[in-house]
RNA sequence: GGCGAGAUAGCUCAGUUGGCUAGAGCACGCGGUUCAUACCCGCGGUGUCGAGGGUUCGAAUCCCCCUCUCGCUACCA
């Protein structure tokens, strides 16, 4: 076979801040049945994966398990890679941003695009608007005021380094106008142009002192690397890029890459900020990001102390590796959300692995044993029937390879199955065990019977790159010794006619009984909820109160404590909303009048979602006084009504208890 | 508010440059078959193609307007 050319794929590295669910190890299922494929076709691949192991986030999740952040990510990457291992993905690399040599590189990118300008030193320029909290750099002045309020801005208490985003913008833009195919799905580009490049692109701040766990910038090591900066880098590093122009002989040969995989929450990350990063450092962009949809879990909100997060193990127990690879690249479409639940997993199982694939090998298997003692043997007793199923068959593998390449796989593994489908109907047709009653049909008994397993080993061959165990036991019962050369799976009757199938063949998937497996689904929900409690510290007697009163629990990163005096500070009074209307140009946005004592003050808040304006009138709500009135979509606020958040954006206002007059304080 | 996408069978969706009785898969019902994992094959929908108007011999497909949903983004004191 010849060598395409080289392919470097990559998937977006796992943030290691908890264990990933299925819709999180989704993302690597694909990209193993991309590179997969591109491998069978001859390309000469190379196939990324790992963890993206900094952040405060991480910091405080170790501290909180008491553990150094270093051991808490040792831990999550072993997870990760482990859930990886298990889905039987093929990657070639599996990079970590702890690893020292990235580390090292990020150091000197940073260095570099330091060097060059384009980083530079916020704090010289940087400004600070004190009501706002607000950290500006002088591009993003309004008039030489703070762009949110108005107000003066003093010079920055905090330095930070930040990066010049807008020298590259134009580019970045011609980029895109010369490579279509860069951005996909298509209509993610306008969202990206529309939304970003169109009204300007700000500076961004690329370093943190807020924080230790992160890679120090090597000469100012007060600072960390922004995160982000840090993981897109791990593309190159993990080929052995050097910034000092020392790269190694993989980056030569795979950079640039030809598709960086992810989700369509990052593609700001990977077709903004990562395209200029290189652009700084002088190396070519990747030929095309894909920003795939998620796959969701429909019905209930997922949450573990529900014991209904899905993972991918759990799904392996039930299914097989293969199961769960098929569901979740074939439910999975091209630019909508897909879904996954343990009912529509069994149905999908039963109805396309066990009955179409499983079962068509298991009787084909049968009759050629029953018939001809195993023995497939070509005769050339031909008839029309037969120019049809070869028609779909040969037709496959390259209607496969157009869906692959616009990488619609879920398409790509239909077309795999229509060749069973078809081989199934085929065996209506021919009606082999009507012939087996005369001996006159002998031979053509025996071509049908070739024909079915010849349909099936190319079948098997195309079907590898999404179930490569399948494929190999599919094989392997035929007794066709290794995989056909890709070049000849469009052509029909290389099957070496006169072997022998498997005497005993095997079921290569089960049907399963739905009932028997939502009860092992609830066995694993029971585990889930119990490890959620034991690791939280909850008894049995609280976890029964909150279930009782339905009631989740949210935690919130903490913050510092603060004096009676800070608390004395807050002027909290029951407020009465005498008038409430809809802000005409917001969304989010409700103005009310609210009465507080003998005043009336307008109020804006961004509660639309959860409340209209005539349910706002005549509540008494408990507001925040002595809050620094501000301009608000054209309006001036003059103070807050306190609201409680759930997970899920959902506003509840908070209200007295019993009749309190506006005015009434709150302490 | 800005920009964009969409609204087609019970469910998930196809419908290319406007053209014959609007399709597929799943689910459901009926029939056939028995090699096989109660499997496979065949048959079965009068769907206001979101509402209204327009262009045309002819529109799910083009234009206008309306309603609703969704995505990104801003705002959310």
């Amino acid at each position: 076979m010849q060598n395409k050319g080289t392919y470097y794929l990559t998937t977006a590295i796992a943030y290691t801040s908890g264990k990933p669910h299925i819709g999180n190890s989704y993302e690597i299922v694909m990209a193993d049945a991309i590179v997969r494929h591109k491998r069978l076709q001859g390309y000469d691949c190379r196939f990324q994966t790992g963890t993206d192991e900094h952040g405060q986030k991480i910091e405080e999740k170790a501290a909180a398990a008491g553990v150094t952040p270093k051991e808490f990510v040792d831990n999550i990457a072993g997870i990760i890679r482990g859930i990886c291992d298990s889905l039987n993905v093929s990657y070639d690399k599996f990079i970590r941003t702890t690893d020292a040599d990235h580390e090292k590189q990020v150091q000197k990118m940073f260095k570099k695009m330091y060097a060059k300008g384009d980083i530079y030193k916020g704090a010289y320029e940087g400004l600070y608007c004190t009501p706002c909290e607000s950290f500006w750099t002088e591009s993003q002045l309004v008039d030489g005021k703070c762009p949110d309020c108005g107000r003066e801005v003093k010079p920055a208490k905090e330095e930070a380094y930040f990066f010049k985003m807008s020298k590259y913008a134009d580019r970045l833009m011609k980029y895109y106008d010369e490579h279509p195919e860069f951005i996909q799905p298509v209509s993610r580009k306008n969202e990206m142009v529309n939304n970003f490049l169109k009204p300007g692109l700000q500076d961004l701040c690329v370093s943190r002192t807020s924080f230790k766990w992160g890679i120090p910038v090597d000469f100012d090591d007060k600072h960390v690397v922004y995160v982000w900066l840090d993981a897109l880098s791990n593309y190159i590093t993990g080929l052995g890029y050097d910034a000092d122009g020392e790269s190694g002989e993989l980056y030569k040969k795979y950079w640039p890459a030809d598709l960086h995989l992810i989700g369509k929450d990052i593609l700001r990350f990977h077709t903004i900020y990562w395209p200029i990063f290189l652009m700084s450092l002088g190396e070519p962009l990747p030929k095309k990001i894909f920003g795939h949809p998620w796959l969701l879990q429909g019905g209930e909100k997922m949450s573990k102390s529900r014991g209904n997060v899905i993972y991918a193990d759990d799904l392996i127990d039930l299914f097989g590796v293969d199961g769960v690879r098929y569901y979740v690249l074939h439910e999975m479409p091209y630019e909508n959300d897909g879904t996954i639940t343990w009912e529509l997993m069994t149905e999908r199982y039963n109805s396309d692995l066990a009955n179409v694939l499983g079962n068509l090998v298991k009787r084909t298997i049968s009759m050629t044993n029953k018939y001809f003692d195993g023995v497939v043997r070509k005769t050339g007793a031909t008839a029309d029937v037969d120019a049809d199923l070869k028609a779909v068959v040969t037709a496959a593998r390259d209607k496969v390879a157009k869906k692959m390449d616009d990488l619609r796989v879920a398409d790509a593994i239909d077309e795999v199955f229509a060749i069973f489908k078809r081989s199934n109907k085929y065996i209506d047709e021919t009606e082999p065990w009507s012939l087996a009653k005369d001996d006159a049909n002998k031979d053509r008994l025996s071509e049908v019977m070739y024909n079915l397993t010849e349909s099936i080993v190319i079948g098997a061959n195309l079907l590898y790159p999404y179930m490569p165990e399948t494929a190999d036991a599919i094989l392997a019962q035929l007794c066709e010794t290794g995989k056909r050369d890709y070049e000849d799976l469009d052509k029909f009757g290389l099957f070496e006619s006169g072997k022998k199938v498997t005497a005993e063949p095997e079921i290569l998937f089960a049907r399963l009984v739905p009932e028997e497996i939502m009860k092992k689904v609830e066995e694993i929900r029971a585990a889930q909820k119990a490890e959620y409690e034991k690791e939280n510290g909850i008894t049995a007697e609280d976890a029964n109160a909150s279930e009782e009163s339905d009631a989740d629990v949210i935690d919130i990163d903490p913050k510092d404590t603060i004096t009676y005096d800070d608390f004395s500070k807050l002027q909290l009074q029951v407020g009465e909303i005498v008038k409430c209307e809809a802000v005409p140009k917001s969304k989010k946005l409700l103005c009310s009048q609210v009465k507080i004592g003998s005043k009336t003050r307008q109020i804006l808040s961004g509660i639309k979602a959860s409340y209209s304006p005539e349910e706002m009138v005549g509540k008494k709500v408990m507001v925040l006084v002595n809050l620094q009135p501000r301009e608000i979509a054209g309006l001036t606020s003059e103070g807050m009504i306190l609201c409680a958040e759930d997970a899920e954006g959902k506003l509840a206002i908070m209200v007295p208890d019993r009749p309190m007059p506006a005015g009434a304080e709150i302490c």
